[in-house]
This record gives structure tokens, C-alpha cells and sequence, in this order.
DNA sequence: CCTCTGCCCAGAGGA
């Protein structure tokens, strides 16, 4: 039994005398049924008092195994010694966080921004993890760490590391596991497993446990500890995965933690029976304990407001962070228990970096929001909101050579659709994410055959039964966004600064090259990019050769001799970019990413992070250009990488920080992208985030910026409604033969063939359907009866796309239409075109859906066509918001 | 009432 619901009123704790001696207890007033029941009174006892102090109206809280009794008529709870008290269980922290927190509140906090760098003991941490993984799925372990060493070749390389040294290090480390994995502790009934994902929708922690061993966690420490006792923190951190466990069944009495170093002087200084193993017990008030700061966290957090350091007890003069400690309590004006140097940022700064961080922490929040629908959502909900396959058929399983596991399925069920795509991280589990067993899991494939059933096939580390996927909600990119702004506020040169801050006017020098002699705008823009002393704006509306441009720039700055960072929002984006060098003659460039994100045409330029370390890292120190997404900026190895220039292709599209995580690599930098289209995409609507660091300067230093202005995509009559709607009229087509493309100049296209309705280059149509949620089946039949049309009169099946707002109208028509024709979002379809375009607006009778309330996403879907646009919708719902009014009247002038 | 893309996930250590 428990309680969970809102909290409505908190009495401060007193100290009360029992039978047993004096006692605090605090009386909290909540609503439980997750708020749907009448208010209830709960007396919180003994420790959990302490918890009642960090609760505040409107927190959720959670109470387990309450003993119940009536009093005068009314309902009275209080916690046993069963009892946990849980401060928003939806809040997900991680095990991590926690061991962090315990150690000192204020490390927890700037670990967020300081967390990713590049070291070797976290390194060399990691592949002694991996190798350990490696054991206990029976590999040897010769082969695992050459193989593990192989693999981390470009971060020891960048690090300036040996190989052959590294080898002997992981070594001496892992052969301490196995011969503690030999000495007898491997009896019949030890059942191991090992990386457990686990997930606690009561104590809203999740981790990942090295291992367990007969239902016990095991920890593995790189270091040493020659105490009696393992270290608190790894202890606080075992007992978290203790608490976890107790969840699915397991009670573990005892906790392990290895310590490798120990054995490792044990045999080199012949210290006798120094054990690496030290075994601790666990005790119902250390699973007390880990819960109570856990929540001490999440209050915290409820508020965004940041810690002291004077929450918890660590010594500052110990600490290792004690220098950052006191830069950032100095620089951002915090107060700090370990005090604070230098002087405060200027207000302005101070007050952005409290903004952004707001922000970031509210999408951290949503997306924990996201995860807590893993479990309050029904199996049913959840596949109809796209984010499981369920019923899935388990077929073969088989281990790789790494000695994880590849699981294969397969999904009858032909109507299944998900946002579950090949490349992801999820959920598989047996049958329920949470409550089954559950491996964090990568998609390899997910293909549809022609009969309709989808073969699915994952890689884990555990050979679980394949029944169930679930999108797995990430707060990872959560950190690196603070990392972006941190780097940026407090570590960035000044004059970016003052740039940044509108203090300082973007300067530039002077150039008397032509770059590209047939566009005035594209020559501006190139000039403008090399001659930048601070930044350059490229604005570029749909079909003006971006690209084109931005290839043209990368080869202009690399002939001056400048080092180029190419980055731009989406891999397909990078990719362009490089395709479009190599078409310009230039391969003098290292792409960065991962396997499944770079496009096949690029795998020969994608670094390859394993190999000789030496070698890899000067691939990459010596590459003049070296490309990737803006995320891929913000990782560990790049930032060990300068560069003179940055350049960002659809920068329109990228939150601030993520910007700034690409500029910061870089003494100058070039935005090139488009604020009438796409703005960044964002869980919370009152983002901070929606607006791109490109529209903020575009705004403030109009004079740093060029427009693009001559397109070379859409017919005239196309092209219309968006230059004069989003462009000022600005938008001009590059030349008679654009302006005037029609689709009978596709060799194959008979225009009389085409149903009068179609035959101008803009068309509307109206289906007379009605929409049911976000799917309209009238209109899609009309579409996919549209599509036909086109295809008699002769059109190519690839110079056909349909767009759809919706994810539901999408797969409502992809099922009515030929696998060749692309169907997509609008979303999707940014950055790419087609001769002939049909739009469906599902909507009827009015607009609610806020998806239509954002018209640069009706420029993107307008301005994909070049010969031919037509647009599938209900005139009533159009007509009854004037944009879309003014819409109808174009496309049916 | 809703869309989307990136990140391998979370954690790897020091005293």
C-alpha cells in the first residue's frame, strides 16, 4: 500500500516523547490518489521529519507501507519502519548523482557544467569497467583489453598516452578481478550479471549496476582502499542499486566493492591477503539514508536553486574541486562554503547564465516528465502514443564477438507505429520497461517487409527475451548544454564576450578577392565570412545555395591558411556540406560522428577512433577541416581541438548553448541558417531555448549579416506566398529558367495528362473529410488519389514528396501510396525538396492543434516544391485564421 | 493538444 499524491499543508517537525523515548514527527496534509481523493494527514516519524522540512505545497510526495488508523471519524496515516518517504518519485536522479551529493552538494552541482573532460583516470576507469563486463561474459581477458585499449586509440592518443603502457595498466587492474573472480567466490549457485539497467518508479532513481552477484551489487573502483571499511560514497552508491533491486524482488543483505588497485599492490609489494573485495552490510537505515538525500536533492532542484555546499559535510581543503569551487562561486556571485576568488561577471552575464540554466533544468524536468510515462502509462497508452512496440515475437539470439548480445524479433502487428528509428538507445525489456527485465538496448535494425511484418534487431549486453521497446527519454544532452554555457560565461575570451553581450560591434577587415562571380549575395556572404574579425550572419531562405556558399567559404578560409570547424544542426546537413566540398575539388577534411549518423557516402572520411593512439590523434590535430553536428562539439574529444573559424549551418535551428558548445571551439565564427524556418525544438513551451543564437544577433548586428537572395528551387507562382509572407518580397528567383520551370520539362510528363485541377503549379484541394485526432482518412485517400494522378501524367515516383504535420496522417498515407514516394513530416522534410509537392493540413473545421500556430513551419512545407505545390485541406478550418486565409487566396488566384 | 533532432546509456577516478 502507499500514498502518493500533491502535499497541501506542512507543519514544522516537533519533538514529541513515546513510549520509546523522544521522537520528531512532522504532520504533512496531502491528496493522494495522485491528487484525486480528499485530503489525508500523514505523521512523518523519526528521520522522515527531516524530510518534511524540504517539502512545499504542490510537491508530489510519496509515502510506502503507512499504517492507518481511524480517529474521531477520520483517517489517519503514519510511516512505519517499512516506511520511505519520496519527494517527486517522478523526478529521475541518478545513482550517480546521488554518491556525488552525498560526497558535497556543491560538487553534484558543478559537475553538471565540469563533468565531460577528457582524463586519463576516467579513461583508463572506463576500460577496466569494460573489461570487467568483458569477464564476466566469459571473454579473455588478454583479447578484451588489446581489444578495449584498440578501441580507446584517439582519446589515449589525445591524451598522450602509450599504447603498450595503457595495456600493461588495464591489465594489472583487470587480472586483480579475475583472480578474485577465481579464488573460490565463483560457486555453483554464484549468479552473476553483469551493467544492470535498473529503473525505480517508487524511489525515482535509476543507475546502472556493474553488476550483481547472488542478488548483491558489486561496484567496481579503479582505485585503491586499504581501509577496513570501503569509502561512504561507494557505499551510498552500492546501496542505492541495493534499493533498487529490493524493487524487483531481490533483498541483498550485503554489498560488494572491488577495489582494483588493492590487489594490484598486494601482488607488486607482497602485502599478503589484501583482498580487492570488501563486503559491507546493508542496513534498513542506509537505504533510509540514500532516500533522505535523495530528496534533499530533488527539493533542491524543485526550485533551481543552486547548492552551497553547507547541505552536506565534506571538508573543502580535501576537495578537488575546490579551486573551481571557488572560480565559479567568485565569477557567478554564489555563495559557497568553500568561499569564493576573483571578481563577479558583469550583471548581464550573471543574469544569462541563471536564464539559461532555468531553462535547462525546466527541459531536464520534461524529460524526466517523459520517463515517468515509462511506467503511469498503460502498455496500450504508450504504443498509441508512438513510443513502444509491444508484442513482440522473440526469435534467435546470439552473442557477438565482444560477447554481447544480438536479440532479434519480429512485429505482426502491420498498423504499429513508433518514433522508435535504427541508430536509437531504448528500453528492450521482456515485457514491461520498468517492472520486467530490462536492458538499455541500440536498434541495428528496424525494416518493414513487404507482408507487413518488422524484423527488429538490438544489441545488449544481456540475452533478454525481445517482447517489448520503449523510447528511452535521455536527460543526457541536459549537461552538456550547462557545459556549453559554463565554457562560454566563464571561460570565453572576453571580446566574444562582449560580442555576445552586445557590448562590441562585429568588426571586419577588407578583401579584394572575388569568390563567386554570378551572385552579388553569395560573393557578400563569402566575403563577409574571411574578412570576419568576431562573426558573420548568413541568412539563407529556402533554395539560395547555402550549401554552395558555405562549401565556397570552408575553401577560401582553408586557402588563407585557417584550421575550419564545419558543424551544422543535423548529420544529413554535415554530410551535404562535405559532398558539396568534394564536388568543389576539396577532401582535405576528417568527419567525426558516429557509424549510424554519418551517411554511407562519408564512412570513408569518418575518424575512426580506435587504432594507435598516436596516429589517430594527429589525424585529427592535423586535419584542416574536421566536421560534425553541434553536439558531437560539445563531447570530451573535441574539446581538446582549436580551430580559427566555426562555421554552423542550420544554426536557425540550434538552442543557444548548442551553438555556443560549437563556437567555443573556435577564435571566430560564421552562422549560416534561416529564423523563417524551423525554430530549435524544445520540450518546454516558455523556453529560454526557442530562440537560436543566429535570430538573437541577426537582430542585434544586422550590419554583420547578408541575405541570400536569389533562389534557385521554386517556380515563381511558388515562391510567391513565402517572399512576401516571411522575406519582404526579398526573394527573387536566380533566373528566367527558375522562375519559369514548369513539370512538363520532366522528359517523361504529359502536362494534358494532368486532371484540370492540378494543372496550375499551386493547386488547393478540398476532400470534404473530417479529422479524427490527427488523422483525417478522407483526405488521405485524397492524397494518396493526388499521388496517382501526378504518377499517371508521368511523374517520377522520386520527384514526389508529401508532407503531413502530423506523425499519424503520415502513416495513415504511407499506407495508401507506393513505397517509393516519400511521405514525412514537415520537419523532416527541412533541408530537402522535391519537384512536386502535396501538403495535408488534416484539420477541419478550425485549427485548435497548436502545431498551426507556428507558420515557419508552414514556409518549410510551402517552399520544398520547385514545379509543382498542392495543397490538400478544409477551407473552413483554413479560412478561419487570416495567415492561412491569405494562404488560400494565393493558391487559388 | 502537438511537432523534432542530436547525443551510445551512465559512469569512469583522485584523497
Amino acid at each position: 500500500m502507499e500514498l502518493r499524491g500533491p502535499v497541501v499543508a506542512v507543519e514544522e517537525p516537533r519533538t514529541v516523547s513515546t513510549r520509546n523515548g523522544s521522537r520528531d514527527v512532522a504532520e504533512v496534509t496531502m491528496r493522494p490518489g495522485r491528487g484525486e481523493e480528499p485530503p489525508v494527514t500523514v505523521s512523518l516519524w523519526g528521520s522522515w521529519a527531516e524530510t518534511a522540512e524540504s517539502l512545499v505545497t504542490g510537491m508530489t510526495v510519496l509515502v510506502t507501507e503507512p499504517s492507518q488508523e481511524e480517529f474521531r471519524g477520520e483517517t489517519r496515516y503514519a510511516t512505519t519502519a517499512e516506511s520511505y518517504v519520496v519527494i517527486e518519485p517522478e523526478f529521475m536522479v541518478n545513482v550517480t548523482d546521488i554518491r556525488e551529493w552525498v560526497q558535497c552538494s556543491r560538487q553534484y552541482y558543478l559537475s553538471k557544467f565540469t563533468g565531460a573532460s577528457l582524463s586519463y583516470p576516467l579513461v583508463k576507469g572506463s576500460l577496466v569497467h569494460e573489461v570487467f563486463g568483458d569477464l564476466l561474459r566469459g571473454r579473455d581477458l588478454e583479447t578484451s583489453v588489446e581489444e578495449r585499449v584498440a578501441d580507446a586509440g584517439l582519446k589515449l592518443g589525445l591524451l598522450d598516452r602509450d599504447r603498450t603502457a595503457v595495456v600493461e595498466d588495464v591489465r594489472s587492474n583487470a587480472q586483480a578481478i579475475e583472480r578474485w573472480l577465481q579464488q573460490g567466490t565463483l560457486t555453483e549457485d554464484d549468479e552473476w550479471r553483469s551493467e544492470l539497467t535498473l529503473i525505480s518508479e517508487t524511489f525515482g532513481i535509476k543507475g546502472r549496476a556493474d553488476a550483481v552477484r547472488r542478488g548483491g551489487p558489486v561496484e567496481l573502483k579503479t582505485g585503491k582502499n586499504t581501509d577496513a571499511e570501503p569509502r561512504f560514497k561507494d557505499k551510498v552508491q552500492a546501496t542505492c542499486y541495493a534499493l533498487l533491486l529490493g524493487e524487483h524482488g531481490q533483498t541483498p543483505e550485503t554489498g560488494t566493492l572491488l577495489y582494483t588497485k588493492n590487489a594490484v599492490l598486494d601482488r607488486t609489494e607482497e602485502t599478503g591477503d589484501l583482498s580487492p573485495a570488501k563486503e559491507f552490510s546493508i542496513s534498513s537505515g542506509l537505504l533510509q539514508f540514500v532516500v533522505r538525500a535523495r530528496n534533499e536533492l530533488v527539493a533542491m532542484e524543485f526550485d533551481s536553486s543552486v547548492p552551497t555546499g553547507y547541505e552536506s559535510n565534506a571538508i573543502c581543503e580535501y576537495c578537488f574541486e575546490q579551486d573551481t569551487c571557488m572560480v565559479v562561486s567568485g565569477r557567478l556571485d554564489q555563495e559557497s562554503k568553500a568561499g569564493a576568488v576573483g571578481t563577479a561577471l558583469p550583471a548581464a552575464e550573471r543574469e544569462y547564465f541563471d536564464r539559461l540554466y532555468r531553462a535547462a533544468e525546466a527541459e531536464r524536468r520534461e524529460i524526466h516528465r517523459e520517463y515517468a510515462k515509462l511506467w503511469t502509462q498503460s502498455a496500450a497508452e504508450r504504443a498509441a502514443d508512438d513510443k513502444a512496440l509491444l508484442d513482440l515475437q522473440p526469435q534467435e539470439r546470439s552473442q557477438r564477438a565482444n560477447g554481447t548480445w544480438e536479440l532479434r524479433a519480429e512485429n505482426d502487428d502491420t498498423t504499429a507505429v513508433s518514433k522508435i528509428r535504427e541508430g536509437e538507445t531504448v528500453l528492450a525489456s521482456d515485457g514491461h520497461p520498468t517492472r520486467g527485465d530490462t536492458e538499455l538496448a541500440r536498434v541495428v535494425r528496424l525494416r518493414t517487409s513487404t507482408d507487413g511484418t518488422t524484423e527488429i534487431v538490438v544489441h545488449a549486453d544481456e540475452p533478454i527475451e525481445l517482447r517489448r521497446l520503449d523510447v528511452y527519454p535521455s536527460d543526457y544532452g541536459i549537461n552538456g548544454l550547462l557545459t556549453a554555457v559554463h565554457d562560454s560565461v566563464l571561460k570565453g575570451a572576453q571580446r566574444r564576450r562582449d560580442l555576445l553581450f552586445g557590448r562590441r560591434d562585429p568588426t571586419f577587415g577588407e578583401t579584394d578577392a572575388t569568390f563567386i562571380d554570378n551572385n552579388a549575395a553569395q560573393n557578400r556572404a563569402v566575403e563577409l565570412a574571411v574578412t570576419a574579425e568576431d562573426c558573420a550572419l548568413i541568412h539563407g531562405p529556402p533554395g539560395t545555395g547555402k550549401t554552395y556558399t558555405l562549401a565556397q567559404t570552408v575553401r577560401a578560409l582553408c586557402e588563407r591558411g585557417e584550421r575550419v570547424l564545419l558543424s551544422a544542426f543535423t548529420n544529413r546537413a554535415v554530410d551535404n556540406a562535405l559532398e558539396q566540398l568534394r564536388e568543389q575539388g576539396f577532401t582535405d577534411f576528417v568527419r567525426i560522428g558516429t557509424e549510424h549518423g554519418v551517411s554511407d557516402s562519408m564512412q570513408d572520411a569518418r575518424l575512426d577512433y580506435r587504432g594507435d593512439p598516436e596516429e589517430r590523434a594527429a589525424t585529427l590535430r592535423n586535419a584542416p577541416v574536421v566536421a560534425g553536428t553541434a553536439a558531437t562539439c560539445g563531447s570530451p574529444v573535441l574539446k581538446e581541438c582549436a580551430f580559427d573559424v566555426a562555421i554552423v549551418d542550420e544554426a536557425g535551428q540550434l538552442t543557444e548553448p548548442d551553438t555556443l558548445a560549437a563556437i567555443n571551439l573556435a577564435d571566430r565564427f560564421v552562422l549560416v541558417g534561416d529564423h523563417e524556418q524551423l525554430p530549435p525544438v524544445v520540450r518546454d513551451d516558455d523556453s529560454a531555448l526557442q530562440t537560436s543564437l543566429f535570430e538573437r544577433l541577426i537582430d542585434r548586428y544586422p550590419d554583420a549579416a547578408v541575405t541570400l537572395d536569389k533562389q534557385y528551387r521554386m517556380a515563381q507562382r511558388i515562391q510567391y506566398f513565402s517572399s512576401q509572407t516571411f522575406y519582404d518580397g526579398q526573394l527573387r528567383p536566380a533566373s528566367p529558367a527558375v522562375a519559369g520551370q514548369q513539370l512538363s520539362e520532366l522528359p517523361t510528363v504529359s502536362h494534358e495528362a494532368l486532371p484540370s485541377a492540378l494543372q496550375d503549379a499551386v493547386a488547393f484541394v478540398d476532400p470534404d473529410g473530417t479529422a479524427t485526432g490527427n488523422v483525417n482518412r478522407t483526405e488521405a485517400e485524397r492524397v494518396a488519389e493526388i499521388v496517382d494522378a501526378y504518377r499517371s501524367a508521368g511523374v517520377p515516383a522520386d520527384d514526389i514528396g508529401v508532407i503531413a504535420p502530423f506523425r499519424a496522417q503520415v502513416a495513415e498515407i504511407t499506407r495508401r501510396v507506393s513505397p517509393d514516394i516519400t511521405v514525412d513530416t514537415v520537419d523532416r522534410f527541412q533541408g530537402s525538396d522535391r519537384s512536386v509537392i502535396i501538403v495535408s493540413f488534416v484539420a477541419t473545421g478550425t485549427l485548435d492543434s497548436p502545431i498551426f500556430e507556428d507558420r515557419r513551419r508552414v514556409n518549410v512545407a510551402l517552399t520544398r516544391a520547385k514545379k509543382a505545390l498542392c495543397l490538400v485541406g478544409d477551407e473552413r478550418a483554413l479560412r478561419s485564421d487570416p495567415f492561412y486565409e491569405r494562404m488560400l487566396e494565393w493558391a487559388q488566384s
